[in-house]
DNA sequence: TCCTGAGTAGTTTTT
DNA sequence: CTACTCAGGA
């Protein structure tokens, strides 16, 4: 403590329930953090406090996130903070943290010390080259559900050996699990989910590096703890030991991960496993203005199992929620950019709107919308700089550099550029391998000896050794230019029609490499820069700089905020997605999916929904949200009572086709789309009919109430 | 080897 | 409807 009064300055500020979270004595604590009650800044302030006040050095704590943007965010503000060098923590995400244990005892943990990672394609493509030998039917077992098996196992903790299988699907599954692993222990590579398994079975299996970390990391701290799965759970468990403490932030009610292995339950776990005494809850929102928490509240409050919070604001209630019918998605479309348009022409920056929807097909019509009205616009989501096929290529030149045994990466530019090694030779290759049980490299070698340059396998064999050798000595920038050079990757792209951009891409790889070297002065290895490539796949693809609007998927804008949020497709079906309803506490997910939409919005909230929308090539007639039912009215402003297809697309169709047209104004009002109230099963909407005017039955979908034919003589329906 | 056409599936995503 | 995969022909 050499500053005066140190202490006074980094806790100014904070409220009451933030200043006590931060200076929590050693203890683990579970800290309830509402959306926007200042969650990373107690985070970071914590750590800074435990510094500053001589509890802890730099080095005795444990910081985790599950992305790198949260990490970095820390670390920024942190260093903002404390005057110290923050590039030696051990702050980072999970596959990170582990994968710096693993390089630092890779022999205890039985790896090569330059083993690669393999992104979700790597895997994929690994596992499907797998059941090819293996045999094994992929109708049967399609690729990527094995894959999901593997990793789902792996995140609960589990090996091949450990699975219950109890008939013979499960038990080919099993055993398809078990030579996977077999597959990339010979290869020297390893799986996302394979980081964080290797890592938890090293500290279980090795007491004395156990020992070392635990006596090192009194104060493990870690973010959306809501998020983690069982594997990391019991990660750090196994970290803190007996005598560490934990200090866990997150927020049960914004848990939108279960789908990938995430389990809330882990909140109430740990208040039993690590003796939680007092759960601290960050209440008060410093975003929203009351109409919109309001809103949130009401719609969460109808989870059941929560841990219980509501959030609140000493700002004022603020605007109305506005919500639009929309007759159909092209309506709803052009509601939106109309309003746009007047925001932006009051002032408001494109880039202070967010367009937030369920599903990635929803962006579609908005896009298209927005593209004819000229409104400049970025979607997130899509394919990462280094998912991107050329990157891919020019990076498996580099892992082939760094280790000639990783198959997937062989494989995948063994014929690429094109060499004449077609399907033929390399299934000799994989024969080869197969019955000396090594990788594809070494069939290769064996088959042309000490080879000189050539064609087919001989020709790569000596291209890579080329390339290894000229590497060896060269700068990281330079064998990236290696690899995308004497690879012929260049070249092949020169040649073809819209190659202009991959080419691009290949230089801004260079460019990759040389901030790479920049920002790191220690390490700069290639395998340091494949580690990263792999764990730091990069921003999703966006221009940044110009003012534009923001276009995600809900989950995407967690943790984000705008001035202004429009929430678009809000249907039964859609939202709540209909997938969902039929998964355990799926309709719980969606409605905390819900929660995190409208909490995102600082100033205004538009809800919109669709009488109709195309959907898979059809059009479907569905129900306004039930979470919308779940607001209260008094909170909302509704801007149509009923929508007219105006600025539709696509036509409607009156329900009877045989009617006469006086027939249609009059006894035959029932279109399909027609919203309707029925006195036993409340809202509904008109999507078929059968019969003609004097008998004729009508399907109606009453949302979670089901689908409905009912009779027009005896049904009362009303409109509405 | 590359291209084309048939066929199919179609939530959410980070590492 | 559309985007992606895969098999088979030029």
């Amino acid at each position: 403590m050499n500053a005066q009064h140190p202490s006074t300055s980094l806790l100014e500020g904070l409220n009451d329930k933030q200043l006590e979270a931060v200076t929590l004595p050693h203890q683990s604590a579970l800290i309830l953090a509402g959306a926007g009650s200042g969650k990373t800044r107690v985070l970071t302030t914590r750590i800074a406090w435990l510094i500053q006040t001589g509890q802890v050095s730099p080095n005795g704590l444990l910081a985790v996130t599950f992305t790198n943007k949260a990490a970095k965010e820390m670390l920024t503000r942190l260093s903002a903070m404390l005057p110290i060098n923050v590039r030696g923590m051990w702050a980072g995400t999970f596959h990170g943290l582990c994968n710096r244990l693993l390089r630092a005892h890779h022999r205890e943990a039985l790896l090569p010390a330059t083993f690669q990672i393999l992104d979700t394609a790597d895997q994929l493509s690994s596992i499907k080259r797998l059941m090819k030998q293996m045999n094994v039917d992929d109708e049967k077992f399609p690729p990527k559900q094995v894959m999901g098996y593997i990793n789902s196992c792996k995140e609960e903790g589990l090996r091949a050996n450990a699975v219950d299988a109890y008939d013979a699907h499960s038990q080919r599954m099993r055993e398809i699990f078990e030579e996977y692993d077999r597959q990339c222990q010979r290869e020297g590579v390893v799986d996302f989910a394979e980081l964080l398994l290797r890592c938890y079975e090293l500290l279980s299996r090795d007491a004395s590096i156990r020992q070392h970390y635990q006596s090192r990391f009194k104060y493990i701290l870690v973010d959306e703890f809501q998020d983690t799965n069982r594997l990391q759970y019991l990660w750090l468990k196994l970290l803190a030991g007996a005598d560490n403490c934990v200090f866990a932030v997150g927020d049960d009610d914004q848990s939108i991960y279960a789908f990938r292995g995430a389990r809330v339950g882990n909140m109430r776990d740990f208040e039993q496993d690590f003796n939680v005494r007092n759960i601290v809850k960050l209440e008060q929102n410093y975003r929203s203005h009351g109409n919109i928490l309001d809103a949130a509240n009401a719609i969460i409050t109808h989870n059941r199992n929560r841990l219980g919070k509501n959030l609140w604001t000493s700002a004022g209630k603020g605007e109305p929620i506005r919500v639009y019918q929309a007759y159909n998605d092209i309506d709803e479309a052009n509601f939106i950019v109309d309003e746009i348009k007047s925001l932006h022409s009051e002032g408001t920056e494109l880039s202070e709107i967010a367009l937030l929807y369920r599903s990635n097909a929803q962006s579609r019509v908005l896009e298209h919308a927005l593209f004819s009205a000229g409104l400049p616009y970025r979607v997130y989501g899509g394919l990462r700089f280094f998912e991107r096929a050329e990157i891919k290529h020019a990076l498996a030149y580099l892992r082939l550099i760094a280790n000639p045994n990783d198959d997937t990466a062989l494989l995948r530019v063994i014929n690429f550029p094109t060499r004449g090694i077609g399907a033929r030779s390399l299934e000799q290759l994989q024969e080869a391998a197969r019955a000396e049980d090594c990788s594809l490299w070494q069939a290769a070698i064996n088959k042309v000896g000490n080879g000189r340059p050539g064609k087919g396998v001989e020709g790569f064999v000596a291209l890579i050794r080329q390339m290894a050798e000229e590497a060896t000595g060269l700068t990281l920038p330079e064998m990236a230019e290696i690899a995308t050079t004497l690879s012929g990757l260049r070249t092949h792209y020169q040649n073809e029609k819209e190659g202009e951009d991959r080419i691009a891409n290949l230089d801004e790889l260079i460019s990759a490499a040389v901030t790479f070297v920049n920002n790191n002065e220690d390490a700069g290895t290639l395998t340091d820069f494949l580690t990263f490539a792999s764990l730091e796949a990069g921003e999703h693809q966006a221009e940044v700089g110009r003012d534009a609007l923001q276009l995600m998927t809900v989950h995407a804008a967690k943790g984000l905020e705008f001035r202004t949020v429009f929430i678009s497709g809000l249907e039964e079906g859609l939202c709540p997605h209909e997938q969902s309803l039929y998964e355990t506490n799926g309709l719980e997910e969606e409605r905390r999916l819900m929660y995190v939409a409208v909490t995102r919005a600082r100033q205004r909230l538009y809800l919109s929904h669709a009488q109709s929308r195309m959907l898979h090539g059809q059009v479907r007639y569905g129900i306004s949200s039930r979470f919308l039912d779940e607001i209260p009215e008094a909170l909302l402003k509704r801007l149509n009572t009923r929508a007219s297809p105006g600025r539709g697309g696509y036509g409607e169709s009156p329900v009877s086709q045989t009617a006469t047209s006086s027939e249609q104004k009059n006894s035959m009002p029932w279109k399909i789309g027609q919203a309707v109230a029925h006195s036993k099963f409340g809202q509904g909407v008109v999507v078929n009919y059968e019969g003609n005017a004097n008998d004729m039955r009508v399907q109606v979908n009453f949302g979670s109430e089901g689908m409905k034919w009912l009779m027009l003589e005896y049904a009362k329906l009303e409109k509405v």
